[in-house]
DNA sequence: AAGCACTTGTGAACGCGCGAACAAACTCGG
DNA sequence: CCGAGTTTGTTCGCGCGTTCACAAGTGCTT
């Protein structure tokens, strides 16, 4: 019985679970939709509603950044945005490489969402010559060559991986060799990095394989209802049956 | 070449653990590589290695499935292949829409990924008047208002949202219904919808919010490591002390 | 000033997925 | 035909994340 208050010091700098990071811009977005409604102040169960989760969730996510909010009123809309956002990294700028300029790295150039955030596209670059040179977004694009030297002048911190899955394991290795800790990939392939280098996966064929196979299921539960014994049958995985 | 030493199996239809679902496409496109490679057999530990994921991991997501896989050798890739796009029904085809033609509608109608394994695009619509017509990856651009029509005609069903995020709660209002269950949406929006419709959400604003998060916490690392007494501390958090 | 309604922060139980270790099963060589 | 080597399928313990439930704290009303 820990009764002691002295609890293993989850001080907000240490320790913030993966899961909680995950959610916290979503908690972030629905702050910022209640700031330009005018709202001054909300409570977990709004807050919860509006980002999709629990309010027991919410307030220990939000516990462990700190004990912001104030019991019997809520949270400071501004005052939690403000946290949240500098928790999160987002109060300083973030430079941002954009390798591949195909229809996804258009597409990306074009994200308001990017350069809204603190996360700045200082360069586009491309291994085809035809599409070296075009402007896209204020950002003209370079060839791959000059990916190193641009990191470095840049002081690039994020790399965003938009091309061709083969491409993608050397633009990799590159991007980690110039300094790159940061990456963000959406070419299908499953990226080997060293550790201290973070990639995240955006893949959009595997998100559809998931929706296929929870479709097919229903599909199948309405056309079989018959077969009711095996629905949520509890304990029978155990088979000992030889 | 199928050995199929395995008859029974037939069970299994239920219950399949989320986690693993999200990872059997990973496997296949891995072992898509090796069938391409003309690999006939490999073992866990190999598929593992190219996916990405430990493998007991591997082999009890696998055993999910069914026992496939002959011991002492290892997965057939073919048999292997077959039996994972079946349970993850990618035998039969799926009518897409796609709402919102914007430059991401224009990545996503460009994708490969898409049309490849049994994911058909069957239509395109948008609101705005200056985009309908237009023709792009051999489909129309249809008007927003012909989408109940459409999606009726075409049999859809699976919706994917790349509108502003102000438009993406009605659209996915009119989906849901005229019938779609299944929606993949990509505007920076949480959707609220009935039980029995599925939703998932990819969103390139988290993700860069969560790598700047983890980004930021490596150089404040490196800044300071004067405080060294959170610094990895070794099973100490483990509290077996009371 | 004191009670009341309300909301946060958190302690504790629960459930799930992960990882390691092991027995069963199969192939191959002698 | 048998034993050695190999690999799968499964069992078990553990740690993380989620959820419930409640005490502690705040503002408002009387």
């Amino acid at each position: 019985m820990s009764a002691a208050p002295s609890p293993r010091a989850a001080r907000s700098r240490d320790g913030i679970p993966d899961a909680t990071v995950a959610r916290l811009p979503v908690y972030l977005r629905a702050l910022l939709a209640y700031s330009e409604r005018g709202t001054a102040t909300v409570s977990s169960e709004e807050l919860a509603a509006a980002a999709g989760v629990n309010s027991a969730k919410l307030r220990k996510d939000l516990s462990y950044l700190g004990s912001y909010g104030t019991r019997g009123v809520g949270y400071d809309v501004a005052y939690l945005v403000y946290q949240i956002s500098r928790e999160l990294g987002l109060t300083q700028d973030w430079a941002c490489v954009i390798v591949g300029v195909g229809s996804l790295g258009h597409a990306l150039a074009n994200y308001g969402g990017f350069s809204s955030r603190g996360f700045r596209i200082v360069a586009l670059v491309d291994a085809d010559p035809a599409r070296v040179g075009v402007t896209l977004a204020g950002v003209v694009v370079n060839p791959i060559e000059d990916l190193e030297s641009i990191i470095a002048a840049r002081a690039v911190t994020i790399g965003v991986i938009a091309t061709p899955g083969l491409a993608a394991q050397e633009v990799c290795d590159r991007l980690v060799a110039a300094g790159v800790t940061s990456i963000l990939n959406f070419a299908p392939v499953v990226l080997s990095v060293p550790d201290g280098v973070d990639v995240r996966k955006v893949d959009l064929s595997v998100e559809l394989q998931i929706l296929a196979f929870h479709a097919q299921r229903r599909s199948l539960r309405e056309a079989e209802p018959a077969t009711a014994k095996s629905r949520r049958a509890p304990a029978m995985v155990g088979g000992v049956t030889p």
